[in-house]
DNA sequence: CGAACGTTTGAGATGACTCAAGCGTTGTGG
DNA sequence: CCACAACGCTTGAGTCATCTCAAACGTTCG
């Protein structure tokens, strides 16, 4: 099924089979998007939302000459733009980062759905605070680490991630991420996000390289980053 | 009525008159804090939410050597900690800034709330994603702006917050926060902040000392800080 | 084969940090 | 009512992390 990765495994919230089945049939279509394409752009008005299926996706913000820092990155298994339910109009686009599957879900058939299992309000309402959660890491991730530590900690993050969305074993991941993308992700620049690349190869905490991350050391790449997975509410930390 | 700023003016969401009668008789009580005081602790199981009315406070993540990066900052009329509602455990500390007056919301009344005005869950949902705007919007200050940019982004965003909230007009306005704070928010050094201060008073675009903001050049202050309030949802911009 | 793209490396510039000291105000207890 | 501690602000000098600019290399793909 096409959702069953959503709020898989999330401390303090369960979809029962009913309301999984529910929001399966709320599915309108599958779209595939290429790689690198914006699918959302910043104020347009919003009457569906994507689940992100198969890929990875990215929320991101431009300034004004055509730099963009990343807000969110999307593994399967996210609502991506569940916020533009209530909000109707996103503060950011949306892109694919690698070719990616979505199930689009229209604003009529969610409150349609809303009606049919009054519960899951509540439960699409956690998902989205899971998204604000994850963005007040970010906040800290940039607010308080230097250059090494920003990647080591999205990387500790990612890995948390698709291990819960069943995407990685723990030990090593594709993650379709150019070192331009790590350096929108981590507000640097590419030449320094190279450089911190090497370096974290060089201390033995983790390869990054050719769209694949491999954990060489999880416990000192966590403690370098500051890592602390409490944030992502899952239920197997 | 205590009630009265939250979600005011917000494009696309409206509070009936009901509803909001409805929300102040879910206040049990009204508690006032002294400054710089934490009043929720990360972790905690919460079982009430609170509603600011008077003052400023902050939500704020601890590094490990006990640096702490802002996360959040609330004015009055920001219903501070309702992601508590649905995620029960909050990943940040809360604390107060300034002294402040808070209305405190025990979750069951809440759920008596959204049971007596249905539309109302939809609406305290909508006051989440506007918090997790404002959080993007803060990454972009953190990983594309100079240290003087973030700073004037944040004066412009407190600008346009306590205009909306009633609480300045536009010109100058009480912010009780001193340059630590600052440098909190911006992920900077005290001193560089400092300086920041100074290079913006002498630019002439604001003038920040003694807990108050004075604005000198709106337009321009808005450019150096690339700010675009659309993300804060105000009806009037 | 050539263009496009992502990565790598070097050298030099600079924005922000660290450390350190001094200043002004406020509040408090002797 | 004064002395002094506490706090926030200011300034300077030197250092360092990260950026900028520039060039080269490898791979992929048309």
């Amino acid at each position: 099924m096409y959702t069953d990765r959503f709020l898989k495994d999330k401390r303090g919230v369960r979809l029962e089979p009913a309301e999984r089945a529910a929001l399966e049939a709320a599915i309108s279509d599958i779209k595939t998007f290429p790689p690198r394409k914006t699918v959302v752009f910043a104020g347009e008005t919003m009457n569906f939302s994507m689940l992100l299926i198969d890929g990875l996706m990215s929320r991101y913000i431009d300034d004004r000459r055509g730099f963009r820092q990343l807000v969110a990155v999307h593994v399967p298994g996210d609502f991506m733009d569940l916020h533009g339910f209530p909000l109707k109009q996103l503060d950011h686009d949306v892109a694919t980062l690698t070719a990616s599957t979505v199930a689009m879900v229209p604003h009529r058939a969610l409150e349609q759905l809303i009606e049919a299992e009054p519960p899951l309000a509540r439960k699409l309402w956690f998902a989205t605070l899971i998204d604000a959660a994850i963005h007040r890491a970010w906040l800290f991730r940039l607010g308080r680490l230097d250059a090494t530590g920003r990647v080591a900690h999205f990387i500790c993050e990612m890995n948390a991630r698709l291990v819960a969305a069943d995407c990685s074993d723990g030990q090593s991941f594709a993650l379709g991420l150019t070192q331009v993308d790590l350096a929108e992700i981590c507000g640097l620049t590419t030449v320094h996000v190279n450089r911190v690349v090497r370096i974290l190869r060089e201390e033995g905490l983790c390869r990054i390289q050719a769209g694949r991350v491999e954990i060489l050391d999880l416990k000192r790449l966590t403690a370098r980053a500051q890592f602390d997975p409490y944030y992502l509410y899952n239920a197997h930390p």
